[in-house]
RNA sequence: CGCGGGAUGGAGCAGCUAGGUAGCUCGUCGGGCUCAUAACCCGAAGGUCGUAGGUUCAAAUCCUGCUCCCGCAACCA
């Protein structure tokens, strides 16, 4: 046997992102938790495999790269490289990185998909949609724009896709069982939002295959049809290990995963479909699933704060890159959300990373150089009133440590060793060494005390090490530690640290940042790049492109639709609902018509009020939100405007035209 | 009555599961110290714990109504 078998395992993944934008903070957050989690178990002596990647399949990636006028492969390869870019400047020490692209997977996701074919668990049905017969596109209902397609603005008809179905159904009972009796889903919060909002109504099969876009994994008995993301991407996990395929071999040794990472938006794929797809598959289920918060920009501060620069080569770049990995962890509250700001940052980089542990580090080094010169043996002579509380807090802190990153709780784990920082600033004032040093006949006893401090210093840097792996090392060198002593084991053993000890002088650890300054300076580079993204609008003028002609019609056709001026009466947003203005209108027949319409992000209700508007009479009324339209408000798509924003008019005609007429 | 979360000193949060002196960080003010990155340490001011009721000897904590925020779901006929 060798010694790798004895090793416990642990397997931790990232979700694989969605290269359909470059990365940003919240994906950092995601991954720097893993990371964090994955050094603290290496440290601790696992075997750990950390999986990230990228999910690169799908319509939305096809459109995105024709848009850029580049194959989807190009324009997802592009993107791939920025997300490496970034991990590697953020410090992630991911051991895989797997692409939905790459072959062994797309071969995986065959065989899987088969497999799953075979026993049962997927079958041909239909998908009933809308059809756009000239762009040969399938829409969902809600993908439609004011009812017709969204690509080319003409009607869509009622009509079914050939598609696979996955049968998640068969698994209702069993995924309730597993997430209201064990602790699979973490924070237990996010179990009723499961239950009561998927599970109770009822699963419905998922389509697991599409016809209507062609950037996936073609089902390879099947020809014409795509496999539809699930199977495709939730399956990534154990195609990194090799299951069904050559290219790696470890499946038995690293599945089922420890945990999976992701932020609460996607839970619900990871918690209801991936359980059911390994059910399907009869393969073991991950212990965990892990749903963070998100980290908001909304919350802004009274002031002329303007945006925040929040892109991470930035923050990195200014700050280091184990200040932000520091904050971000630190902020972010288990299983809640948390603002992001810069200002909220700065002041956390200065309060606890500059004034207390980087200052702790100096001033301990330069008092032992002072008092000592480079090398300093210590003699013991304690004073159990001043020693005793400090060490006995030292020496609490790894189990709480452990037990709290066991936990995913980053920044409750990090608040305990700020606590020992504190103590740390602390017992330096109780035990004066500059007093200490006056006198001669102190000198054991000042050696007690600086030894004391060099060993919590230690201690502290061992247990950050996995939070923030650039700049504990340099902490450690600046105690010239050897790799016995920077040990995770170690850091149970306080007294670890050798009688004699040398030190090393460093530059600071994390320098004092202005805030000021530093805000006024990142106002400027924010009202920069806005100029930048800006300016080259400018030269171009608006554009717009309308959408082309439509089918040809007979006359009859358009006689089919009933259309009316009337007087908008009333008009008000529909409740619980964001999109929607429900109407009344004056429709010359004596009785209000209510019409309701999705208009409500570019009208005030108020402004339309007395306006005379067009409509459609004849349509079947249908209830949205609660509320019964009987008709349709005519308006035109008019563009987008300069941040791409789309825009929408309403058709409103001349005010002598009578409510109740008809148009022809 | 779709599901869920939240409302606690100027700011951000903890406390609520198992009721009983309201705690932390930042900020403000005062003091101490001088080893240190104008850092560190101590102290003080500042809270009707969203609102109205209820249970209880006792409610931030349990129950009910209400208001306001935020996610998810639904919704652009």
């Amino acid at each position: 046997m060798s010694e790798a078998c004895n090793k416990e395992k642990f397997y931790i993944t990232t979700p694989i992102y969605y290269p359909s934008g470059n990365p940003h903070i919240g994906h950092c957050y995601t991954t720097v938790a893993c990371d964090t989690l994955a050094r603290y178990k290496r440290a601790k002596g696992y075997d750990v495999m950390f999986l990230t990647g990228t999910d690169e399949h799908g319509q939305k990636i096809e459109d995105k790269a024709k848009e850029a006028g580049l194959t989807p492969q190009a324009y997802v390869d592009g993107i791939v490289a920025n997300f490496k870019k970034l991990w590697e400047f953020m410090g992630i020490s991911y051991d895989r990185f797997i692409r939905t692209t790459d072959d062994y997977h797309v071969a995986s996701v065959q065989k899987i998909f088969k497999e799953l074919y075979n026993r049962g668990y997927i079958y041909k049905g239909e998908y009933k949609g809308k059809y756009c017969k000239p762009c040969e596109s399938f829409w969902t209902e809600t993908q439609l724009v004011n009812g017709k397609c969204p690509d080319c603005g003409r009607d869509v008809t009622d009509a079914s896709e050939e598609a696979y179905f996955f049968r998640i159904s068969d698994f209702s009972e069993k995924l309730e069982k597993l997430l209201t009796e064990t602790d699979f889903l973490q924070p237990q919060t996010r179990v009723n939002e499961m239950v009561n909002n998927f599970i109770k109504p009822g699963l419905d099969d998922l389509c697991v295959s599409r016809t209507s876009f062609q950037w996936g994994v073609p089902v390879d008995f099947d020809k014409g049809h795509v496999v539809y993301v699930w199977v495709d991407a939730l399956s990534n996990y154990i195609t990194a290990l090799g299951y069904l395929n050559d290219k790696y071999s470890d499946f038995d040794k690293y599945w089922p995963a420890d945990v999976h990472v992701m932020a609460k938006e996607i839970v619900r794929f990871h918690s209801l479909i991936w359980p059911a797809i390994l059910m399907a598959l009869d393969l073991p289920l991950p212990k965990k699933v892990y749903g963070h918060g998100w980290i908001n920009f909304g919350g802004k501060k009274m002031g002329k704060s303007t945006g925040n620069v929040v892109d991470p080569f930035i923050l990195g770049e200014r700050y280091g890159v184990d200040a932000v990995r520091y904050h971000i962890l630190r902020e972010m509250p288990f299983g809640g959300d948390c603002d992001f700001s810069n200002e909220n940052m700065i002041k956390r980089i200065n309060s606890d990373l500059a004034n207390d542990l980087g200052n702790l580090v100096s001033r301990s080094v330069a008092m032992v150089q002072k008092y000592f010169g480079d090398t300093m043996t210590r003699e013991f002579v304690p004073v159990a009133e001043q020693d005793d509380e400090f060490v006995g807090q030292v020496r609490a802190l790894p189990a709480l440590v452990e037990k709290y990153l066991d936990n995913l709780q980053f920044s409750v784990a990090l608040t305990e060793i700020f606590k020992v920082v504190a103590a740390a600033n602390k017992y330096i004032d109780v035990t004066t060494p500059w007093i200490l040093a006056k006198d001669e006949a102190n000198k054991g006893r000042l050696s007690t005390v600086m030894y004391n401090l060099l060993e919590s210093i230690r201690i502290i840097s061992i247990a950050l090490a996995p939070f923030m792996p650039t700049t504990m090392p340099q902490v450690q060198a600046q105690l010239n530690l050897t790799p016995e002593q920077t040990a995770w084991e170690s850091i149970y053993t306080f007294g670890l640290l050798p009688e004699t000890v040398t030190v090393t002088k460093g530059a600071p650890l994390f320098p004092r940042i202005d805030i000021d300054k530093e805000i006024a300076a990142l106002d400027e580079l924010t009202a920069e790049n806005e100029k930048k993204a800006a300016e080259p609008e400018q030269p171009e003028p608006p554009k717009f492109a309308p959408d082309p002609i439509g089918e040809e019609i007979e006359i009859d056709d358009f006689f089919k639709a009933d259309l009316r001026v009337g007087k908008v009466l009333t008009c008000e947003a529909v409740k619980r609902s964001k999109k929607l203005l429900k109407f009344t209108l004056d429709d010359g027949s004596g009785v209000p018509r209510t019409i309701v319409s999705g208009i409500a992000k570019w009208y005030k209700p108020e402004e339309l009020v007395g306006k005379s508007i067009v409509f459609v009479a004849n349509l079947k009324p249908v209830k949205l939100c609660g509320v019964e339209s009987n008709g349709m408000i005519l308006s035109a798509d008019n563009g987008t405007d300069a941040e791409g924003n789309e825009s929408v008019r309403i058709i409103m005609v001349d005010e002598s035209i009578y409510p109740g007429a008809k148009l022809r």
